[in-house]
DNA sequence: CTTGACCTTCACACATGTGTGAGGGTTCGA
DNA sequence: TCGAACCCTCACACATGTGTGAAGGTCAAG
């Protein structure tokens, strides 16, 4: 396919994709005519990407962690250099932080909203229909 | 306490803490010198800050989010706008979202990991105290 | 009184992800 | 052959978080 199905198929802008392109996360090849070529893998690489830059991580870092990320895992193993082994656990160590901090703050947005809902009665919100309203509050 | 110390403390530059302040997000009040003074909650605040931060929520959601988090749950409840409610509902699915995502990921890298070091026997990296390796691959 | 360590505001600078548009080719159907 | 709908590269622009430094005020110790 070309870049304007994949941009539809992953919601992401065309200029986007020849972004992440240009920061070798992925590497369309062309057709005759100079016209990026995709095919299906691309599409659940990008949406990857998008999520992982959603979740904070810069190129840069994706980039490196990308190639380990491959579904089959691949027993066949990528040029794995020991600074490279080394920033993968860094990053699996932040990225286990910030699922802790991510965590506890939801919930406390949770709480908060629950106890929202409990004192005010709610907004007609989609969390209306969460039950019966605890004995204590009622 | 004064900026210095409030830096020093969260290891946050003084640029920053002035920043966040631009932003709403913490409110120093003044010495009659004109010096910002902090208390003691101010250490937790910016560091609660540096997550939300780090966790890639924009100043302008934890302005928002933030005076729900209040560790002694407020049985008081602030101006909880409906549109403010909606808000806070959206970001707490969307950090559902990013918790699912970075789980995905990190657990990712963690078996890819674990794999190169059953594979190649490590690097002798923080990780090489793992334990006995798993019967079907030594 | 001076020095040094603090503090203030202001403003320019930079990296990163992203939008937008100019200037120009290709392809295909009417 | 024309127009629409694609594609290309290039480049400027913007928001956000952050660094850095200038120009200057405050304050305590020597």
């Amino acid at each position: 396919m070309r870049i304007g199905e994949l941009s539809r198929r992953t919601s992401t802008s065309r200029r986007l994709l020849r972004y992440y392109e240009e920061q070798g996360l992925i590497a369309a090849d062309r057709a005759p005519n100079g016209y990026r070529e995709y095919d299906e893998r691309f599409v659940d690489r990008v949406l990857q990407i998008r999520g992982l830059l959603d979740a904070g991580l810069p190129t840069r870092i994706i980039r490196q962690i990308l190639p380990c990320l491959d579904k089959p895992r691949t027993i066949y193993f990528p040029d794995a250099t020991p600074e490279m082994l080394a920033t993968l656990r860094h990053e699996r160590d932040r990225m286990t932080e910030r699922i802790r901090f991510l965590t506890r703050n939801r919930d406390a947005i949770d709480d908060y909203l629950d106890a929202v809902i409990a004192y005010g009665g709610g907004d007609g919100g989609p969390d209306s229909d969460v039950g019966p309203r605890p004995a204590a509050l009622t």
